[in-house]
RNA sequence: GGGAGUUUAGCUCAGCUGGUUCAGAGCAUCUGCCUUACAAGCAGAGGGUCACUGGUUCGAACCCAGUAAUUCCCACCA
């Protein structure tokens, strides 16, 4: 046995093992209709982004999820890819143009799009390489991308399908506007913040009378179509219909009635302007009011607005306010604290704006969506968000798919000349279109202009767990029939809505049922503070350095410790160290084993006696088996409710406390002339095979210290793996054994405990005397005792004898600590346990002559009771003879 | 403004049908140990009015009502 290094280094073996898993093929996944499919399809990362925390902890639970399928023999199928993220990804190549000196502008779309496709060749994929770095087990054979071929084919066949189906239409709609950046961005992509404003009252002047408006944004008056008032409103009943003109402009508007309108904010008027309001836009449909915008691109005011034409909006804003009070139309102004929405990407103020976009409609599709969810068709890890997600899912609006931007798919939307629109997959349909619909032979290609928007990056990923099968390219494919539906999704809350909601539309839509069975949403990793963590904050650690310090395996548990289902999780390296930790200590309890002599077992001939396996370490192993299978139930308990910090700390547990701290004390083989006796070879190999298992229990979650002491263990066949071997099923459990060992355990801490409260060595071997009833019961583990507690003899008594005195389960234990008695201390330590048994006799008493107590509790429980009186008189029984020798 | 969740040890969380062997775990803290696998360790210990107030019940961390704090989602009254 070669010498192995007394710290775990993991440096030196993930790469190997990882390379090993690569090569040979452990997870790459094939139909096998002789074999249960468990297939997860990763929640695609950004193409260009790298691994951060919460990238972390998400694919380490996909991983656990995966491995352990594996292992139970399930055709496991992981499949990863990456999302194009339309926004994103162009921001980025905006940005990287900008430092080179180009204006996105100055391009022609395809030239940008060939940046994009440069900046994705570059960094696409490393999240991809980090992954690995983590030990996902992916079938990377089957990465896929959004915008690849086959996948982007099939969003267009999608788009023209809802299409055809008149689900998806084009139509009006006020969209958040980024001057700076001169796109739209989708509500997500807005940041509302609260801001110091002031409001601003103007008087409008009509013949009937005149009306003050508030507002916070001037600038926009040139823009109003009417004034609104409440029609109940008795301070301007007699105005409604009536005109007032604005100010500076004097173009005549009337005033109209709305309930929308509260009487008690502001002045009870509101000026309407439906092209750069949310809701006046609303109103003004409503009322058929003329839409003026009179904002640039930019944000600057145009032509109509008359004058400042030309102005930035705030600038025009000041200017005006200050026009407005010197035509004696500004009545005054307050300061006023209010929310507007900033762009995520530029932070500039978000300008509401008035677009023709493509939407597609929500009602019918959502259906079935939002009743499988409820009726736990799709289980929501935790349940808590079925109440958000019933919310969102019966307030559904249509969802507005088409962006400004470049980089994603193009809307296969063609125009004639005319204007007219001809949905169609490519343009060479659309012309054929053209021609048997419409009868214009004579249009050709050149005549058609393809629309210039890309869809929502949500309406490429909607389709995922289909695509990723190319269940649209190739309806009827194996692998679509086989891996369809998948099993589980991990995913964060946020997205719930935007990706995970849609996907199941989509699935409903397009396969006629589920595309997953569990959502696991997972919380978000924050730092210590409880902020989020992110790049602008500069508060996430790299992923990979921690990797490089505490190794994969103690990342991922560091990771999961204490993460339940959709809660936050404070990350703290300590976690990480922790995890680090625990590898370390399954490494050197292998050491320990490794570094034994074993005797040989069958040494007939050879003149030197065999080591008999001792009724000592016989009993130890049958109770560890039997331990261990309990702790097997319970973990797989856990995982089957997705209750994965509790599976992994059962599995923590048993390796750290019962197998460390108890069992192998209990059969480390003594040591003595300074040298360690050698182990009988039963024992030996019993404790090799539960190591076995205890590597293929804690697998899922520490792959390369399990490998790597799995293969070491004994010589394995070739190619073979414990990714593939099989997950510990557990076992009979004998129940009162595992009591027996309890009392073992109780015994050995109270003697320890008495040594440490009496500053008396380990070392120092104390006798023990017990006065029981059972003799029997202890003298199976009187050896055990022995050892673990360096008892140097154990007597049965009938009387007290001296020494200090305990009572456990109503024996009495009395330890010979020769000088160091103290009769008053022991006396004082005996007569509280006293007191407190005393006590907890009484209120079981009166529970039980309690007339409604012995009638309404259910029988099991009142017979607890009668059982905890009788323990508790056999215990104050004792503790009496034991104070009463004392004197 | 509307809705949902959370509140248990210093921290992060369990506590699954209400039943004092149920007030727990991990980490942190403290005490004693370089004991022949591991100081990245060993043996121990301390620490909680289960947010607050009422109610239901023989019995409440658990059920109900209210209050407070806090988080998230949705909307965003000019």
């Amino acid at each position: 046995m070669a010498e192995i290094s007394k710290t775990y280094n993991p440096r030196e073996i993930e790469d190997k093992w990882y390379k090993y898993w690569i090569d040979n093929q452990y997870f790459r996944s094939k139909p096998n209709p002789n074999k249960e499919p468990y297939t997860i399809v990763i929640p695609p990362p950004n193409v260009t982004g790298v691994l951060h925390m919460g990238h972390m902890m998400n694919n380490t639970i996909q991983d656990v999820l995966t491995r352990k399928a594996r292992m139970e023999g399930k055709e496991a199928c992981w499949v990863p890819g990456t999302d194009h993220a339309s926004i994103a990804t162009e921001a980025k190549v905006v940005a990287m143009l900008k430092d080179l000196g180009i204006n996105k502008n100055d391009l022609s779309r395809e030239e940008f799009l060939k940046y994009c496709w440069e900046w994705t060749d570059k960094y696409g994929g490393i999240i991809l390489q980090q992954l690995r770095k983590l030990g996902a087990s992916c079938d990377w054979e089957r990465t896929r991308f959004t915008m690849e071929p086959s996948l982007y084919d099939a969003v267009i066949d999608v788009f023209v399908d809802l299409h055809n189906k008149g689900d998806i239409y084009r139509g009006h709609r006020m969209v958040n506007w980024d001057p700076q950046a001169k796109t739209t961005v989708s509500d997500e992509e807005v940041i509302m913040k609260d801001v110091q404003q002031k409001l601003y009252y103007i008087r409008y002047e009509g013949e009937e009378g005149s009306v003050v408006i508030a507002t916070t944004r001037p600038e926009t008056i040139m823009a109003d179509a009417a004034i609104c008032v409440h029609p109940e409103d008795e301070r301007y009943k007699h105005l409604i219909g009536k005109k007032v003109l604005i100010p500076l402009i004097n173009r005549e508007i009337t005033v109209i009635a709305d309930e929308y309108v509260s009487m008690e904010f502001g002045t009870g008027c509101l000026k309407v302007t439906p092209a750069h309001d949310q809701n006046d836009y609303a109103l003004g449909q409503k009322h058929g009011l003329e839409i003026i915008d009179i904002l640039t691109d930019e944000g600057k005011l145009n032509e109509k607005a008359v004058i400042l034409v030309g102005e930035d909006r705030f600038v025009a804003r000041k200017k005006i306010a200050k026009m407005l009070a010197e035509s004696g139309n500004l009545v005054k102004e307050e300061d006023y604290k209010s929310t507007v929405g900033t762009s995520e990407r530029t932070g500039a103020i978000i300008e509401p704006k008035i677009s023709l976009q493509w939407f597609l409609k929500m009602k019918r599709l959502s259906e079935p969506a939002l009743e499988n969810v409820m009726n736990d068709t799709i289980q929501l890890i935790p349940p808590k968000f079925k109440n958000t997600y019933k919310y969102w899912m019966e307030n559904v609006r249509d969802w507005c798919i088409s962006r400004q931007l470049w980089w994603g798919h193009r809307i296969p939307a063609f125009y004639m000349p005319d204007g007219t629109c001809i949905v169609a997959k490519d343009k060479k349909s659309a012309l054929k279109i053209a021609r048997e619909k419409y009868q214009l032979y004579a249009l050709s290609e050149t005549d058609l202009t393809q629309d210039e928007d890309v869809l929502d990056t949500w309406f490429s990923s909607w389709l995922w767990p289909i695509s990723v099968f190319d269940g649209f390219q190739d309806p009827d494919n194996e692998d679509i029939n086989y891996y369809y539906p998948t099993n589980d999704l991990v995913t964060a809350p946020e997205i719930l809505f935007f990706w995970v909601a849609r996907m199941i539309i989509s699935g409903y839509e397009y396969k006629g049922t589920f595309p997953f069975k569990n959502v696991y949403l997972t919380g978000i990793v924050r730092d210590k503070q409880g902020r989020k963590m992110s790049k602008s904050l500069g508060n996430s650690p790299d992923p990979i350095e921690l990797i490089e310090k505490y190794g994969a395996d103690g990342v991922r548990t560091g990771m999961l410790f204490s993460s339940p289902a959709g809660n936050d999780l404070p990350f703290d390296e300590k976690l990480c160290e922790q995890g680090r930790n625990f590898s370390n200590k399954i490494w050197n309890a292998f050491r320990l084993i490794q570094g034994w002599e074993v005797s040989p077992q069958s040494a007939i001939g050879s003149g030197r006696r065999s080591a008999q396996q001792s009724a000592g370490n016989k009993l130890a192993l049958t109770w560890f088996r039997s331990k261990l299978n309990k702790v097997i139930a319970e973990t797989l308990d856990h995982y089957s409710k997705f209750r994965m910090s509790d599976a992994l700390m059962s599995t923590y547990n048993v390796i750290w406390d019962d197998l460390c701290s108890q069992y192998l004390e209990m059969i480390k083989p003594a040591y003595v002339d300074g040298k360690s006796l050698p182990i009988d070879q039963e024992t030996y190999n019993a404790t090799l095979e539960i190591f076995d298992e205890l590597m293929r229990f804690i697998h899922p979650w520490m792959p390369f210290i399990s490998e790597e002491i799995w293969q070491t263990i004994k010589t394995r066949a070739v190619n073979d793996s414990i990714c593939i071997a099989e997950f510990p099923k557990g076992g009979e459990v004998n129940e009162s054994l595992l009591a027996d060992f309890e009392l073992l355990f109780e015994i050995v801490s109270t003697v320890r405990n008495t040594r440490n409260a009496k500053q008396i060595s380990p070392k120092e071997a104390l006798p023990l005397a017990i006065k029981t009833d059972n003799q029997t019961r202890y003298e199976s583990i009187a050896d055990l005792i022995k050892k673990m507690a360096n008892v140097s003899d154990i007597q049965y008594v009938t009387e007290k004898t001296n020494g200090m005195s305990f009572v456990i389960k109503g024996d009495e234990l009395t330890i010979d600590l020769g000088e160091n008695i103290d009769i008053e201390e022991e006396k004082a330590a005996l007569q509280k346990d006293l007191d407190y048994i005393v006590g907890f006799k009484k209120s079981t008493e009166a529970k039980l002559s309690n007339e409604r107590f012995v009638q309404n509790a259910k029988p099991e429980i009142l017979e607890k009771e009668r059982q905890k009186l009788i323990d508790a008189e056999t215990k104050i029984k004792a503790l009496e003879e034991a104070l009463a020798k004392l004197g």
